[in-house]
DNA sequence: CAACCCACCTGACTGC
DNA sequence: TGCAGTCAGGTGGGTT
């Protein structure tokens, strides 16, 4: 479900409506997720602050006051939710919804998960441990931060065969641009999705990481790409969707050249693209 | 190494 | 209405 815009339109949420609340429950419904969770670690969140919330790639880091300074990584795979509500005054507290897997008490606030495929994860580890910690350690860099441009994207590319858009999507890489954005992506840059990464120009790089940088601000700013499943943590759903040109546009005119889009599968994903607008 | 493909899991939708 | 088949925003792990 989500990309970077939508993690990071969650961890805005977040950090608007939770920041420096101490945690006063938590409630675990299972123990596991795509990955066991630490249920001891979570239970010690009880009497915490949560001090900030970051973003790595598409995990949210919540960092927690305290001995040990615990930090939980929270990954919404393919159909995750963390949203926000108002705890209740009534017995017995909020109804579960389906799939909800876990929630935070802060106060008279909840923070819960729902995640209906189970693809996420929720871990707990010390701060000092986020840098080596496994599911960290081997990530790319940021695409909104100074390290990630066309130089990098041209350094990087050029003994690469696999597609661009599959380099695009590859973490060790980039992070954070998922399926959607790789293809808005390319079509913004004008460069073909099954290009080999290799055959990239120099300049095409350029424009590569303008447009992968512009397509997250802008869709960061629309609070992200609603299509099924994604919402903000008020429950409301993102704007960008009105703004993709190519994705799940298959058969329609493209908005610069009225060529139909055309929809093809690359590595397993489906992938969108303008036959003109995109050499 | 790099490239490829599978699995994980459930729900929504399509077509018969 | 039911049912089988397909697809979905991610990504680690196993195999070539």
């Amino acid at each position: 479900m989500p990309e970077l815009p939508e993690v990071e339109t969650v961890r805005r949420g977040l950090d608007r409506t939770l920041r420096n609340r101490a945690v006063t429950d938590v409630h675990l419904r299972r123990h596991d997720l795509r990955w066991p969770i630490p249920v001891d670690s979570v239970r010690d969140l009880v009497g915490r602050r949560l001090i900030a919330i970051d973003r790595r790639a598409k995990y949210l880091l919540l960092r927690f006051s305290g001995p040990g300074a615990p930090v939980a990584l929270v990954h919404l795979g393919m159909s995750g939710r963390l949203f926000v509500d108002q705890a209740t005054k009534r017995a017995g507290g909020l109804a579960w919804e389906k799939h909800e897997h876990w929630r935070l008490d802060l106060r008279d606030r909840v923070m819960r998960y729902t995640d209906a495929r189970r693809f996420g994860a929720l871990d707990v580890v010390a701060a000092a441990e986020l840098p080596t910690h496994w599911l960290l350690s081997g990530l790319g860099p940021e695409p909104l931060e100074e390290e990630f441009g066309g130089d990098y994207i041209f350094a990087h590319t050029r003994r690469r065969k696999v597609a661009l858009k599959t380099w695009l999507m590859d973490a060790r890489n980039v992070v954070g641009v998922g399926n959607i954005y790789a293809s808005e992506a390319c079509y913004r840059a004008g460069v073909r999705p099954t290009r080999r990464a290799a055959r990239v120009t120099r300049a095409e790089s350029m424009a590569l990481a303008a447009a992968v940088q512009d397509v997250l601000a802008d869709a960061i700013r629309q609070g992200g790409t609603t299509l099924r499943d994604y919402i903000g943590v008020d429950q409301d759903t993102g704007y960008f969707q009105r703004e993709l040109a190519v994705y799940g546009r298959r058969g329609e005119s493209c908005a610069r050249c009225a060529s139909a889009v055309k929809h093809l599968v690359l590595s397993g994903r489906a992938t969108y693209y303008c036959p003109t607008c995109q050499r």
